[in-house]
DNA sequence: TTGTAGGCGTTATCAT
DNA sequence: ATGATAACGCCTACAA
């Protein structure tokens, strides 16, 4: 049998209540017998059962992370962060991937409704489903949404995409290139719009335009990237000088029909992307694109989660972005 | 106030037990009462309390996925899989990484009691710290493996590393390669032995024997593998026509070494992986490599904790692989 | 086939 | 500052 808080009290000469409060840091116990508890329950390789704990305070000590479809290391990393903050007070993460399909349905509510959860981080596409945002609301569950989206209410932990995306294209025109090309990524995610925002922004800044042929629609995959760029420099005469894809997958894309059609990287044409992945250095040439935060967004996450009725957080948390330059982009017409 | 079994009861006309019976699917209850039941918990939007239910019974029904440095893609897919079982079954999964050094110090136990888990996924480089093991089985938390490892006791979930070793190896062979290099991963991790060994086998079986110079001691990692190739290829007089790396991360290393020594591949230089992770379709040329079916094993390993009492499940599960062939192998001399 | 009583280990309430 | 006792919601054991 696993101890209990009673064989604590015991030992201790106590009653289960104080060793409850030594437990939870409560006032109102004396320095000498919070010692003594503290040391018993040490000796006794003490900790409380969470199902007990969650019945009887109608809390789970669990966090759900849901997600759908997220590139690997952008799980991984807000995993990781959301996980730090988890340990540090006794919280758990719990995974539960949902498809946007699945949140019309009422599938997503029975799942949301059978985890018996404390809190959820909301990441990148699930953000923008408000099915899924009132599912929460009416399961009343607290939620925190993780990447850039339009609806201002609730908690939120974001980066500005827009701005990103704006100097990364600044960058660009600095380098003397005149004839940027951008393939936007998947247009049911928030962050397509913002990125292309910044695109477009910074070329009007600069007195540039970029013809319709000049932007193309992606999805965020590789093959999307890859596609795109071919369709962009299959024309030897009219090619653009560089080439700003919306995130690191498509970039290595355009890598990789550059390479198909001999094109010379950063030479003849320079390419960047977004998110800085493990890729981004794995590519040759190493790809010139924007780090974010990602691990910092998810233990924000977590943390507003946990602390959501002890402090008042500010609701939204807006981190920094920054420009990672490295060899595939170069000065126009090197 | 939420709904609990009590309300069903009264609603339904029959006693909590009953309900406890249809809901857990246990025998002896009237097809017409079991009906009903359903009925009416589905009208209520019921769903069971996981934390009553994990304090009366005992069982929590998570499940945790300990980890240590996995590759993103590889923990996604484990996840998938383990995910895609629990749900079946009710059950959720908990994330725990953990480091080896955290294994061998009082955390990892600490850690794994104050889980409360139902069993536990060990991937990778975990399964052979043997002071894990002993602390899960000191917890009497019942444990798969999944990956290769040398101790047979226990539940695993596996892949013959060496055998698809030794089959990537006689590949190259048969394409005319006799001057073959490798690159070793992380000593600490069994399958480091594994590929190794299925290597020499195969060269051993075709009658060739590399040199020292031949076989370079990496880590898994991206830099170590460029930093091999960097070596092995560095004297243009003696150069191998193809290299196998225990890895695809090592492998794009290799491959950004050709890039940097302008060595055309596969024309000049054969390279091959293992694991089949995304990158191996986004690099150029893509990789030839060995695919393990990780979603299935991640599903099979938390299939066999769920049903440890049911089934008597045979403790011992082996997957197949595949070698894929893409463009960076090429017959030798082309 | 169905129901009743008791307890799982913790926190909350109210005394002392 | 500390303690007794009653929930919390469900399952197990045993009855009926």
């Amino acid at each position: 049998m696993r101890t209990t808080i009673t064989d604590v009290a015991k030992q201790a000469g106590v009653s289960m209540k104080t060793v409850s409060r030594v437990l939870n840091n409560e006032p109102n116990v004396a320095k000498a017998t919070r010692e003594r508890v503290m040391e018993v329950a040490d000796q006794l390789d003490y900790s409380p059962n969470l199902a007990a704990r969650g019945l009887a305070s109608s809390r789970s000590y669990l966090i759900a992370l849901l997600y759908d479809n997220a590139s690997p290391s952008y799980l991984t990393n807000i995993q990781r962060g959301a996980i730090e903050a988890c340990r540090q007070q006794g919280y758990h993460l719990l995974l539960e991937p949902m498809t946007a399909a699945q949140t019309e349905s009422e599938e997503a509510e029975r799942i949301l409704r059978r985890m018996n959860v404390d809190g959820a981080i909301l990441t990148a596409p699930l953000c923008d489903l408000t099915a899924l945002r009132n599912s929460l609301t009416r399961l009343d569950i607290p939620y925190v949404a993780v990447g850039p989206q339009d609806a201002d209410e609730g908690a939120a932990v974001r980066m500005d995409d827009q701005d990103a995306a704006f100097q990364m294209v600044k960058y660009l025109i600095d380098l003397g290139h005149r004839d940027i090309g951008f393939i936007a990524g998947d247009p049911d995610h928030a962050s397509t719009r913002h990125r292309r925002a910044g695109f477009d922004a910074a070329m009007q800044d600069a007195g540039l335009h970029a013809g319709t042929d000049r932007v193309v629609q992606g999805d965020y995959t590789f093959r999307s990237g890859l596609e795109a760029a071919k369709r962009m420099l299959e024309d030897p005469t009219s090619r653009p000088t560089a080439i700003f894809a919306a995130n690191d997958d498509m970039a290595a894309g355009v890598l990789s029909a550059a390479n198909r059609l001999n094109i010379a990287v950063p030479d003849a044409l320079s390419v960047c992307g977004f998110d800085d992945t493990p890729i981004a250095r794995i590519l040759w040439p190493q790809l010139t694109t924007v780090a974010q935060p990602i691990h910092q967004m998810g233990r924000k996450a977590a943390e507003i989660l946990i602390s959501r009725d002890k402090r008042r957080d500010p609701a939204t948390h807006t981190f920094d972005y920054e420009l990672i330059i490295r060899g595939s982009t170069a000065r126009a017409g090197t």
